[in-house]
DNA sequence: AGCACGCCGACT
DNA sequence: GTCGGCGTGCTC
């Protein structure tokens, strides 16, 4: 059996041969003190074991695979390649309520009939009971599904049915989906559009890998959806995964009304029940198209015929706690398994998926120009050297947006940072606000009044004294988007503004009536952080403005750079989708910076490709395998000491280069120390290898039990 | 991980 | 005298 735990191993039970225990079926065991959900793995004959040792399964809870062949051979590969406890990487794949070790039965859509007995039953005989006399002439006729049934007759009356065992309960057999027979018509296509459909038409029915590069608003989605029409005619399923908060209200209904077959979502704000009916959907068929976030990877297709994702360059596709995959990564590898093409949708791809494409391991479909011709909105940069600054904004950029509104037209100001100011400083002695718990400042919040550390979650109330000299002069210190809010509606008071953060958006349905707001016409400012970039169109939005540029500039990640490049390609193609083309402003101090230059004057597409060669002179991901291990712990000591450990065992392989151990770029976290060790290797059997044999010893360390410690293979944060 | 067992300090 | 702190060992 695999278990639930984090032992790198499998625990033996005896089980009884009838009804037939088949591998990936539940079971629950006796475990230690408790009883645990698992998973078959593996049968076989009790003669291989000393039998007086094993302990016996408590019950069988599965009668067929709630992982079914394909979905064992996925996961078994996940666990191997990121090297976490099978157990836990298969109950991972499950729905809560049957991690939980619910019977499916009592999910599957039920059907009642008469039995032989209710057959020859001769009418007279149920003559003194009005009800089930009915309710046994029905079912004469056909059978009823539960549904059905109880729309005319109660419960009571089904049941005595039951134990008089005239009637008998049936599972309703699954009903795949029918093909479409007719569909809304498409938008026309552009010929690189045309050319990406047929390219997807032709790679159906078996495993290729396509990339779509396409420029915001170059209508990936209307290739998606001419795709997946094509694909619905050979009555297979399709996969759309989508990045967290990507899955929005409007696409759904977009894939709704463009097709007349079940459309289903999946994503964490479901309750428990509605993601196992989306789960028993996918797996009877019923469901065509399933749009959903990475854990949708893991739902048992009936016959899934094509995997899409969306923005595949997303950070929120590789999972950042416990069983740590890349919903990329393992969706190519479902898609090989399953025998079907995978495409790879963005207008900024990563620059693995980028360097995949271009030595041909996939099919590389470039949409290069906007779908509606429009022109791609062009960047500026606003040279904040020796300027004086109103707000964090520049006269100039004061100007433009002034001038936008007096158009009509929307304009953006895209500012990472919640919040007030990042931090309360002393006006007499300098000092600022510091979580106690983290290495990092506190974020004043003014609405609620209260300094928040953005990376353990603390708050608290604000003090009325500096804590360094008792003076009472504190003072905000930098700008965040609540205190951009309230200066922008300070500068232009008849406008209107609409601030998107996640506290802004934090209430239910909060986003949905900002977006609201946005879109009805009119003059309006729009304020917010990350959240702009993802996938909302705006259409009346002719400006935009990056108010602050510089952080990520200088970072010591690798990986910043590209982050920094995606990010402003997305929020530029939030500018001007509509008719009006876009301008985009960026605020800073380095304008000759050469990352800046770069994406400024030759777009994404080129920055991508010089990043990449960077990344091969470093030697740095992909061109070599990276690995990170992190340790925390109360003290700082004990991190440096159990890495230490480690990397003189890493030693011994030749063919793995490390970096550390370092401390962590955020160096106490919730009032842990936090160090790393990253492990290089050219060749990824070799790194793995190296992994298995390391971790193997890490186990018997004493000093892991002291240290909290974890893997991140193919790590996207190192932080 | 989670749970039991076991051995030491401050309390009704 | 007990309650509970967390070190250690174990889970088929």
């Amino acid at each position: 059996m695999a278990l639930p735990v984090p032992l790198r191993q499998h625990f033996d039970y005896l089980i009884a041969t009838e009804p037939q225990p088949q591998v990936g079926c539940r079971v629950l065991v006796p475990f230690g003190s408790r009883k645990l959900v698992g998973v078959i793995w593996q049968v076989a004959p009790d003669d291989q074991f000393d039998s007086s040792k094993l302990k016996t399964v408590l019950k069988l809870l599965d009668s067929t695979p709630v992982l079914p062949p394909l979905l064992c051979q996925l996961l078994s590969f996940a666990a191997e390649y990121y090297h976490h406890p099978l157990g836990e990487v298969l109950i991972s794949a499950l729905p809560a309520l049957l991690r939980e070790g619910r019977e499916l039965t009592d999910y599957q859509p039920k059907a009642y009939r008469l039995t032989d007995a209710g057959r020859q039953l001769e009418a007279k005989t149920l003559k003194r009971s009005a009800k089930q006399q009915a309710l046994w002439q029905t079912l004469q006729a056909h059978q009823l599904t539960e549904s059905v049934l109880l729309q005319q007759h109660s419960r009571a009356t089904l049941k005595q049915l039951l134990d008089k065992q005239l009637a008998e309960e049936i599972i309703v057999p699954p009903t795949p989906y029918a093909a479409p027979t007719k569909t809304a018509e498409g938008l026309k296509l552009t010929q690189a559009q045309a050319l990406a459909v047929t390219a997807v038409d032709q790679a159906c029915g078996r495993f290729e890998r396509l990339l779509l590069e396409g420029v915001t608003g170059s209508g990936k989605t209307e290739v998606y959806l001419q795709s997946i029409a094509k694909l619905l005619q050979t009555q297979q399923q399709v996969l759309l995964i989508v990045p967290e908060i990507g899955l929005t209200p409007q696409t759904l209904e977009r894939f709704q009304t463009r097709f007349d077959v079940p459309v289903l979502c999946w994503h964490s704000a479901l309750s428990d029940s509605e993601r196992l009916h989306c789960w028993l959907q996918a797996g009877t068929g019923a469901a065509a198209i399933i749009i959903g976030t990475r854990s949708a990877l893991f739902l048992p297709f009936w016959r899934l015929g094509l995997i899409i994702i969306d923005e595949e360059h997303d950070q929120s596709l590789k999972q950042q706690d416990g069983f740590r995959y890349h919903a990329r990564d393992l969706a190519i590898k479902r898609a090989a398994l399953q025998h079907c093409p995978i495409l790879l949708g963005s207008a900024t791809p990563s620059l693995e998926s980028l360097h995949n494409a271009l030595n041909r391991r996939f099919i590389h479909l470039p949409l290069p120009d906007r779908a509606a011709g429009q022109a791609l909105p062009k960047f500026e940069l606003v040279d904040l050297k020796q300027q004086v600054l109103q707000f964090g904004l520049a006269s100039q950029t004061l100007a433009k947006i002034k001038q936008q509104l007096a158009l009509g037209l929307q304009v953006m100001l895209f500012l990472n940072r919640r919040g007030f100011a990042p931090a309360l400083s002393c006006q007499e002695c300098g000092w600022l606000t510091e979580c106690h718990r983290c290495s990092a400042f506190t974020t004043y919040h003014k609405q609620s009044r209260q300094l928040v550390c953005h990376h353990c979650g603390a708050s608290k109330a604000v003090p009325r004294q500096c804590g360094g000299c008792g003076s009472t002069q504190l003072k905000p210190l930098g700008q965040g988007t609540e205190q951009l809010e309230e200066n922008l509606q300070q500068l232009f008071p008849d406008i209107a503004i609409t601030r998107l953060d996640r506290d802004s958006t934090r209430r239910k349905g909060a986003l949905h009536q900002a977006l609201d707001d946005i879109h009805q016409h009119g003059a309006r400012l729009i304020v917010g952080t990350q959240m702009l970039a993802k996938g909302h169109h705006f259409p009346n939005v002719s400006l935009v403005v990056i108010v602050d540029v510089d952080g990520a500039l200088y970072s010591s990640d690798f990986r910043a750079p590209e982050q920094l490049a995606q990010l402003l390609t997305q929020v530029a193609g939030r500018a001007g989708r509509g008719s009006s083309g876009g301008t985009v402003l960026l605020q800073t101090h380095y304008p000759e910076h050469a990352l800046l230059q770069d994406i400024i004057q030759n777009g994404y597409a080129s920055f991508a490709r010089s990043a990449l060669q960077e990344r091969e002179q470093t030697r740095l991901p992909p061109f070599q395998h990276l690995a990170l291990f992190s340790v925390e712990a109360h003290q700082s000591e004990l991190c440096h000491q159990w890495l230490q450990q480690l990397a003189d065992s890493v030693r011994q392989f030749a063919a793995i280069q490390l970096l550390g151990p370092i401390p962590a770029p955020l160096e106490r976290r919730a009032g842990k120390y936090r160090w790393q060790l990253q492990l290089y290797s050219p060749a990824r059997p070799a790194l793995h290898q190296a992994l298995d044999k390391v971790l193997h010893l890490i186990t018997q360390w004493p000093l892991s039990r002291k240290v909290k410690w974890q893997l991140d293979v193919d790590p996207t944060d190192l932080t």
